[in-house]
DNA sequence: GATGAATGAGGCTTCATTCAT
DNA sequence: CATGAATGAAGCCTCATTCAT
């Protein structure tokens, strides 16, 4: 074999290699995924993860620093995910009224309704698990009120409003999250009515819409 | 000594061994909420707890059926407070919007500056640790949401307006918890900001105005 | 009152609290039997006995010295029952072969099936169960296999035959012993087959008198 | 190293793993006997057994699934060398009333004496211990008695006779067991007289061959 | 890189027993 | 005598993590 060949197989081999260890990583994230939610993250060990995911728990510590990691990883991506999805929607129509509620129907009706089992981890599994689990909970706040307070202020630049206090556009942005988060909660996890969710988000999005403007003054 | 002395004696003791026991199981309750809040629940060891407690395991066990009762007892003890506190305010200034800012003043003001441990407590340590734990916070918010939808409905009955959907006044309930929720947490257990609560609480009740108003048709 | 009344009125009481004691001694035996045989020696524990026998558990412990104790109060009282009845068949119809097929009827046909939670106790719960309980169970069987013995030189004197060896006697009464038992345990706590008592006692009867014959030489 | 070599070794080592594993099963297994027929069951921790065995508790419940689980398969395996070594007994001289004999004298000269352990858990340490291992003793107890059953009918059978009634063979079994049982207890867990065991397995042998002649009827 | 047997600290819980009232 | 709250040793078991192969 050629020297070029032996390149060619070495990092065609090695882009396999690289290929099946991002799978790996994945169809693991989605079994830790699947069992946080449905059987909650302390009642599932790792050795259920690596069973299910038809792996060794050897194999899980290659890819994952703990279980606690495991865990944060798949917090981390389910923030970047609703960020992507959400924040598109933000910038799409931007600083309008109207933004808000593209940006909350695609909460809503979106993710959801598609990724249930996303929101039980987000909001209920990866809650009360400890310090690290904690602190990246709160960087992911951070960076959805972060970019729920950028919008407020577009918003009141364009509209050349201002805020009823310094602090009130932080403290919108904290409540649209966590009305996010119980509605969320509400007709979703503890009852199973994705069916309303539509007309629950229209409902919750015209509460935000009157909030903002009752902070608003000329 | 005379019968009816003995009576007395008998009686009297009977009563201050109840008195003892609802003591000490004040006590034990008080030593977990502070262990829990600071340790979190997972990283308090019932052992931890009875030393803290000054009693012994098994003493624990007499009181609470185990580690999951002690912390429903604890989350039941704490949602009937809030309860207690916050729907008084909405009835004493019945069916007026200024009802729903006293109600909120009284949660913010007092009882989050009051108690952070319960706080910490009821909406981060008591989340994601098993079916029974969810099921009594489960309970609770219902009882919350349910006040809420009570008061918007006096509210309503009483200014003469209906809500824009029927499922309206239960998703701004849903919503108002939430805000009161992450808020908290916010200002509270993420960052220690108690001394801005007051104005960081005005301005979450004008949004809740604002909110309902935007949701009310003549 | 005068002096005998009072002696008469105090005795009297005495004599009550005397009934009284061993009504109660009597209660939670009884108690203990139905439970033990219910759900086993170690799954019962002394709280159930004394809410079961509703007394107090220091009662427990006025009346017995700990739990082995009341197994064993209990597993000499049922030896008791069982030696009283058997041996009295064995009287009654004294040095005969009839006298083993009366007294195997006796067992059998009446005490089984009368008392089969006291079988249970004494075939079943108080096995295993450490060296005291082991110890009262030894000096029971000691005393039935005894009884057979005597019962065996009788025979063999009346008959005026020998048996094979010195041993014989105590083999044969060890066996008749083994039989009784686990025919017992077969067709009273295995299967519950005590309408067939009567003609599995038969032929386990014939099989005695034929073992018995087996062993006599002139 | 080629890849022929390569696959040797994996599958030596593999089998070496094999190896390992089932000594490590079996050194466990049989320091659980020793501890169990010494102490006794309830008195033998889980703890110890794994200080005896030179491993660690978890790997205790690595290869079994709870301290009862261990009991089970003690269990089992004595059931089983049990009945291999009477049944082969009963199978070399087929259908005699010899054979009867010959697999007496193997379980009284043969295992009682060689492995007294085994006969006091399967006798004493096994009983009285919950719903499980006595689902597991009436199992091989069944076993017993079909075996026993078996070769009462192949000998009724050759010798054309019947037996008195329909249940004989059955109750003829049983009793069997139940005087191998006692009679082992007797002479090897209360009074250790190994010695005597020979001589008093002859007469025992020679109670049930009376006894089972006594129940046939040409 | 993958495997999976082994580890062992530590958790929860039970329960026989005691003793002040 | 009776009560029943309190004790605490001790047991069983889980499970995250490691490491030799």
């Amino acid at each position: 074999m050629s020297e070029a060949a032996k390149n060619a197989t070495v990092s065609t081999s090695a882009l396999r290699r690289q290929r099946e260890r991002e799978q790996r990583y994945q169809t693991i994230l989605t079994v830790a995924e699947t069992l946080f939610s449905a059987d909650g993250y302390h009642a599932t060990s790792m050795d259920k993860i690596a069973q299910a995911a038809e792996v060794s728990v050897g194999t899980l510590y290659f890819y994952f620093k703990n279980k606690e990691d495991l865990l944060v990883q798949l917090l981390s991506d389910i923030g970047f995910r609703i960020r992507e999805l959400v924040g598109s929607e933000f910038s799409r129509s931007d600083a309008t009224m109207e933004g808000f509620e593209q940006a909350g129907l695609a909460f809503f009706s979106q993710f959801c309704v598609k990724h249930p089992e996303k929101i039980t981890i987000f909001f209920r599994e990866s809650v009360g698990q400890g310090q690290a689990v904690e602190a990246a909970r709160k960087k992911i706040f951070d960076k959805f009120i972060g970019d729920i307070v950028g919008a407020l202020e577009r918003l009141s630049k364009k509209l050349g409003v201002k805020f009823k206090s310094g602090l009130s556009a932080e403290v919108m942005a904290v409540s649209i999250v966590g009305m996010y988060e119980r509605v969320a909660y509400q007709y979703l996890i503890w009852h199973d009515r994705s069916g309303d969710l539509q007309s629950v988000a229209e409902d919750a999005l015209a509460f935000i819409v009157g909030g903002v403007k009752n902070l608003c003054t000329a």
